[in-house]
DNA sequence: CGAAAGGCTCTTTTT
DNA sequence: GAGCCTTTCG
């Protein structure tokens, strides 16, 4: 198989460049992941590379399982021993394996968010830091983003310069405290931890240097300066690092992502080579004509070419709808029309959004019109209550010292531990300074009974022990999927399940984790539990993703990133919605909407439909926003329009007509009684433009392009008959 | 002790 | 409208 075959020139120059490091700005469907993939068997079949030393790095699960296929499309069975990962799920194993050096425990515990907030009250409530006045939240956030940045709670110290810093860094101090007291780690301990770890460890970071030769990153512009700071000790021997990235789909700056570390590149590795993809094999000319209308308004980007031949294509339909409903209603329509004609199926349309609020509304009227569909992951799969409870009293099994989990377990299923008992407990843990799991065995052994607590609440609690201990017992011989069956019974967890309301559901989900635990089987007992626990917690259920059903697929703009869709229907774009209305008021943010809206409308190959309701519920309270902004600047001519407003009553068809009140300044007219002009301004008004025009005859003239008997001219030559 | 009801706030995007 | 917390009742 001849690996450059079917690349064109710069995609080959990526592929062949493998000395040094390699910057490749890569725009939208320009084929980033295949000179990546193309690189990757480039270097194992010429360079002879062992695949084992070559590790690939992604930023969501899927991107990583997506690489893996195709990278055994090219390359077979050596695909196996490729280190292909996010940097969350790369990091985890490293501190399983390594992570001892820095004090980290192998039986580490993975806070998610729910996790996080959890600790954080109790963080908050051992400071005596009132919830009301300091929301954990925003605390939490802080603190991501000192961890985004390398920052420990020292370094946070160094400049308090209001309140909220100090408590901050009396918070983030304390929360890091109870953290390393939990055996836990959250998700930005996963990349900082590591990055610590290399740092004060050579022996262990010249071990991983040495072993990769090669380091490739993808969305390299959603990368913070954590992570980035990790690939430099990654690839600081060898300096074979390639980064691949595109500025312009740079919208995770609310995770930390730091769009300096491209500009960062190119003076870290001042011999750093730097391909162009411009060539776009995905869109039709028109879609990426609007989409470059859209992305060129931004001030701080560097414009740079996109090409496609592909062919002109269908206008852009921009819809204006009554409402929400009737949004989700055209939509139904469309793609029944569409399916009808045979243009698409079910699975060629994607329906995009900016909130997962959203989504109901079109969830609701896909099911009363029977349009099949799949919703990617607004409740995830391991955030249901059952699930987390299963994985819950798994944790604890695996790791007693994980408190958050034991207290969300010692009471579910009821067990006659009441709210009281608990905070009992957990005070006394905290006077003692051990965990709530030593604390309670402490409880049990003396032969008094603590104050506060009645007798009552001591069996209860001894029974608990006796539960939690016998199936720790249990852990270490059986296997996953026993083991939680065993948990299931013996904690009473399915007849929990069956006297609830929607029990049955639950019980499936349940059914849906042990299916995934089987997965785990080959690895035995204790080292299959550790897997099984940081597999879920990195698991993103967006991974969920089935592109073999043929349904339609609802997904917000954030997540879409990276797919592609023969139909696009982007909803709800008006001002308020997209941009958010959160965004309004900070310019950096406002561009990072209109990068948003530019992924969105890049996702698209044949049709690309923006949708607008002029009211909507928001709030709960009803609400009529402007049109998007980003609507005024995509090219007029590209478009055509359909106003749904119109056909309310009448049950007249949906009006289409060509956007003619689209002019720009610069055009030349002939007005059917003032004779010929040329434009001098447009200002655009609601649904309309009003037009300053220079005529000849009579002179400047302001008129409204929609009811102004104008044509537009071609040539200026016309004026000088 | 637990379930149910009422009142409160806050709504972006996710590894 | 939803989730979270607090209060109230059985």
């Amino acid at each position: 198989m001849d690996i450059l075959a079917d690349l064109n020139p710069p995609q080959r120059q990526a592929v062949e460049a493998v000395e040094g490091p390699l910057l490749i700005l890569a725009g939208p469907g320009s084929g980033k992941t295949r000179v990546i993939t193309h690189r990757i068997a480039h270097l194992t079949t010429i360079w002879d590379i062992k695949p084992h030393r070559i590790m690939a790095v992604t930023f969501t699960n899927k991107a990583a399982r997506e690489m893996k296929e195709r990278l055994s499309v090219l390359m077979g069975e050596r695909a196996k021993s490729l280190t292909v990962g996010t940097f969350h799920a790369i990091c985890a194993s490293i501190l399983r394996r390594d992570g001892a050096a820095a004090g980290i425990d192998p039986k580490y515990v993975i806070y998610d968010d729910a996790d996080q907030l959890a600790l954080m009250k109790r963080c908050m409530q051992e400071l005596c830091i009132d919830p009301k006045t300091h929301p954990p939240k925003p605390l939490l956030s802080a603190i991501s983003r000192a961890k985004s940045q390398l920052l420990s709670p020292g370094d946070c110290s160094l400049r308090i310069e209001s309140y909220f810093e100090e408590v901050l860094h009396r918070v983030y101090t304390h929360y890091q405290d109870l953290l390393s007291a939990n055996h836990a780690l959250d998700f930005d301990d996963l990349l900082m931890m590591t990055h610590h770890l290399f740092d004060k460890h050579p022996d262990v970071l010249s071990k991983y240097q040495s072993r990769y030769l090669h380091v490739l990153v993808d969305e390299f512009q959603d990368t913070n300066i954590t992570q980035y700071a990790l690939l430099r000790q990654f690839a600081g021997k060898h300096r074979n690092i390639c980064v691949v990235g595109d500025p312009d789909q740079s919208i995770y700056s609310w995770r930390h992502a730091d769009i300096r570390n491209i500009l960062n590149f190119g003076k870290d590795y001042s011999e750093a080579k730097t391909v162009y993809l411009e060539q776009n094999y995905r869109s039709t000319k028109g879609i990426l004509a609007a989409a470059h209308g859209v992305i060129a308004v931004n001030r701080d980007r560097i414009d740079h070419g996109l090409w496609t031949e592909n062919e002109e294509g269908s206008p852009i339909t921009i819809v204006k709808a009554p409402s929400e409903t009737s949004e989700a209603q055209f939509v139904v329509g469309e793609i029944q029309r569409l399916m009808a004609s045979g243009e698409a199926r079910a699975r060629d349309c994607a329906i995009m959004y900016r909130t997962n609020a959203q989504s109901r509304v079109v969830e609701e009227c896909f099911v009363r019109y029977g349009i099949p569909y799949q919703l990617v992951g607004s409740i995830r799969f391991y955030e249901r209550r059952e699930v987390k409870d299963m994985i819950a009293y798994l944790r604890v099994l695996h790791n007693p010292f994980d408190g958050i989990s034991l207290l969300r377990i010692i009471n579910t299923p009821a067990r006659n531990i009441g709210q009281k008992t608990v905070e009992r407990l957990s005070q006394l843990a905290q006077s003692q300074g051990v965990p709530v799991f030593v604390a309670l065995q402490r409880l049990l052994q003396s032969s008094e009974v603590p104050a506060g607590l009645t007798s009552r609440a001591v069996r209860a609690l001894e029974a608990f022990w006796e539960l939690i201990t016998q199936l720790i017992a249990e852990s270490q011989e059986m296997d996953l999927v026993d083991l939680l069956d065993a948990v299931i019974n013996k904690t009473g967890y399915q007849t929990y399940l069956d006297n609830l309301e929607d029990g049955g559901e639950r019980w499936e989900n349940l059914l849906e984790l042990r299916g995934l635990a089987n997965e785990y089987a080959a690895l035995g007992p204790a080292e299959g539990l550790a897997a099984f626990l940081e597999g879920v917690m990195l698991f993103s259920d967006t991974d969920e993703l089935d592109e073999k059903r043929d349904v339609a697929t609802l997904i917000t703009l954030h997540q879409a990133k990276g797919l592609e869709f023969p139909v696009v229907f982007i909803l709800g774009v008006e001002e308020g919605v997209l941009p958010h209305s959160r965004s309004l008021n900070d310019r950096s943010q406002m561009e990072e909407e209109r990068r948003i809206c530019y992924v969105g409308m890049t996702r698209a190959k044949k049709r690309l439909y923006l949708v607008r309701a002029t009211e909507r519920r928001l709030l709960g309270e009803m609400k009529s926003n402007p049109p998007s902004r980003y609507l005024r600047d995509i090219p007029g001519n590209l478009c055509q329009e359909i106003d749904l407003n119109w056909s309310m009553d009448t049950c007249a068809p949906p009006e289409t007509k060509q956007r003619q009140a689209e002019y720009d300044a610069g055009d030349y007219v002939r007005h059917a009684k003032f004779g010929d002009g040329v434009i001098v301004s447009c200002a655009p008004t609601r649904d309309d433009q009003e037009l300053l025009i220079a005529f000849e005859k009579v002179g400047m003239k302001k008129l409204l392009a929609s009811v102004a008997p104008l044509e537009r001219m071609s040539s200026p030559e016309l004026l000088d008959d």
